[in-house]
DNA sequence: GTAGCTAATGATATGTTGTATCATAACATT
DNA sequence: AATGTTATGATACAACATATCATTAGCTAC
């Protein structure tokens, strides 16, 4: 998997930019959530590091890491759903901007989509109208 | 208040309609809903009638009760915060499409707004490109 | 009206998600 | 090595939600 060494290269370059540090656990939840095929609750990854060897994480731990990488937008939070995924961004050098995630009901399978500049600025308009603002503008619907 | 009795005479209505039935305790938590500028959770929701009153209610109530008038359409959950709202279209004999609401992140207060169904269009559209279809139309964003 | 059914509510336990707080370990700088 | 900063561990608990079984209220038919 070359892809797979990109982004991680990648991650880990932008890491140091930010004078931030990609730590070997920080490195392995990033793994497993861009392994993963659907998005994973904190409690997930924490059962899932916790098979895979002898020593333990605990939650707390895994929390305090999926802020870290969401700060570095190495991954996006479902807060619908309580749940993390790896962006599929990161490799892109523009900023991508406005994720819209589509979560399957079903199996939980996500597809990030970009949504298209005209609507949001729409929206953003409408909720500005109001004399409210928009803090984060990623769509989640059901 | 004439409003308020209004309101509460139509969601009686509309539950016959329905051939359900607003009972004192239902009634009694759309009227805290009602009642409030802002969002509350179903514990609040508990607290609040267990202060008013003598008698107590068990969280699960409120979750069915919550449940029965999300179904009947006369109150709204808003996932992101996961609290609860009146709907602010009750008395409306159109049916009113498609929420948004706006929340105030540091207040809570809550307005619902309507979204530009063409704007809706575009997304839903964009949605189904994908094979993926919206179950829910309700747009949530901080 | 009472027997039997269904809908509504109560009571209890437990599951899931997330935060607060204080302690310890790793690392960098001087 | 001494010191400060960042990362992680450990423990407790708060907030949100569901599972399950028991009980009560209301309706229907005889």
């Amino acid at each position: 998997m070359n892809k797979f060494n990109d982004v991680l290269e990648h991650a880990e370059k932008q890491c140091e930019q930010n004078s931030s540090r990609l730590t070997p656990k920080r490195k392995k939840i990033l793994q497993e959530l861009l392994k993963s095929k659907k998005a994973l609750s904190a409690y997930e990854i924490t059962d899932l590091l916790n098979k895979r060897s002898n020593e333990s994480i605990p939650t707390m731990s895994v929390y305090r890491i999926l802020e870290f990488l969401e700060d570095e937008n190495l991954v996006h939070k479902l807060n619908l759903a309580n749940k993390y995924i790896a962006c599929s961004h990161i490799t892109c050098e523009h900023n991508h901007s406005i994720p819209q995630f589509l979560v399957c009901r079903v199996c939980n399978s996500v597809k990030e989509i970009s949504i298209d500049i005209e609507t949001m600025k729409k929206i953003e308009k409408k909720i500005q109208d109001e004399d409210f603002n928009l803090v984060k503008p990623q769509l989640e619907m059901h």
